[in-house]
DNA sequence: ATCGCTATTGTTAGTAT
DNA sequence: AATACTAACAATAGCGA
């Protein structure tokens, strides 16, 4: 038949997981496409899964090469302004990050470019993923109301609340 | 009335394309969100914007660092196996890719971490790639647009515009 | 396990406010 | 420009092969 109300917790039963995760990660990759496509801009997934060794990427690395360079010519304040201009969090980040840069050049670059991986880590732990989809949940919504409440204040529109 | 059939082109007119991309960026922070809590992996989004000074990232990057370590620590035969396992669409892409990546060691490197930026200058895309071309063009102007306008915030022009 | 098939739910383009 | 609405279209859950 066809499908059920999405459900927003971990799929327990193995099977199912896996075949809901090929098809939404397809999805996934498809829409990202379509959001750089249409707007021109550019952006990047990454997805770890059990299923492969490493992380699935969107897109190829072909294009990568012209962003770097791009980026590269941009001083190195302006560089640095784009990870300074993020939250907290980020900055902490930046600045752990940037012992590394000494070592790994290439690292560096892409780091510079506020490319980065990050995760929420809800890693599979049969005992309490059940508590923690939840937590995930709640945060999450959390964190969507203040990411609206941020794209609102940096719009520089009034915080209008009706009822 | 309802919605057009999609046209996988860039949207040129500004507006037009500004509320695609907040429907579309929410629509896929959402995608995400889901595929990670019903699969119970980690993933994480980077969008980059003229609307932002810096990239839309998902989730947060509290977590960052030990997913980087966690890579880090991956043998680098396994690294380089992340790109090869791929079976789907992004099968054709990582092929071409490989080719150029033997030109760039070191680039290869940032990538082999599953750090990866991107852009819409998708001129090798083999679909459709008079449409992208033109798309890169476009692109490419609005990307001077937007070093200009860095440059004016550099130089301290306050972009607060509200009574 | 993977693929094809649809009934359904989910997403969003255009419109009005 | 942001928000709400809704029709149309797209994604996909559950099955069967």
């Amino acid at each position: 038949m066809g499908r059920r109300k999405v459900t927003h917790q971990l799929i327990t039963d193995n099977s199912t997981r896996r075949v809901t995760f090929r098809k939404r990660k397809d999805g996934l990759l498809k829409k990202i496409k379509e959001l750089t496509i249409l707007c021109g801009l550019p952006a990047c997934a990454i997805i770890y899964s059990e299923y492969k060794d490493g992380p699935e990427l969107w897109p190829n690395v072909n294009e990568v090469r012209s962003l770097l360079d791009r980026l590269s010519e941009l001083p190195v304040e302006k560089q640095t302004k784009y990870m300074m201009d993020q939250k907290d969090l980020m900055n902490k980040m930046i600045q752990d990050a940037e012992k590394k840069l000494e070592k790994e050049k290439a690292y560096t670059r892409a780091m510079k470019l506020g490319i980065m991986a990050s995760t929420s880590d809800i890693t599979t732990d049969t005992d309490c993923s059940e508590e923690l989809a939840k937590a995930a949940e709640v945060i999450d919504k959390k964190l969507k109301v203040i990411q609206e409440r941020i794209k609102v204040v940096e719009a520089g529109a009034p915080i209008i609340k009706r009822d």
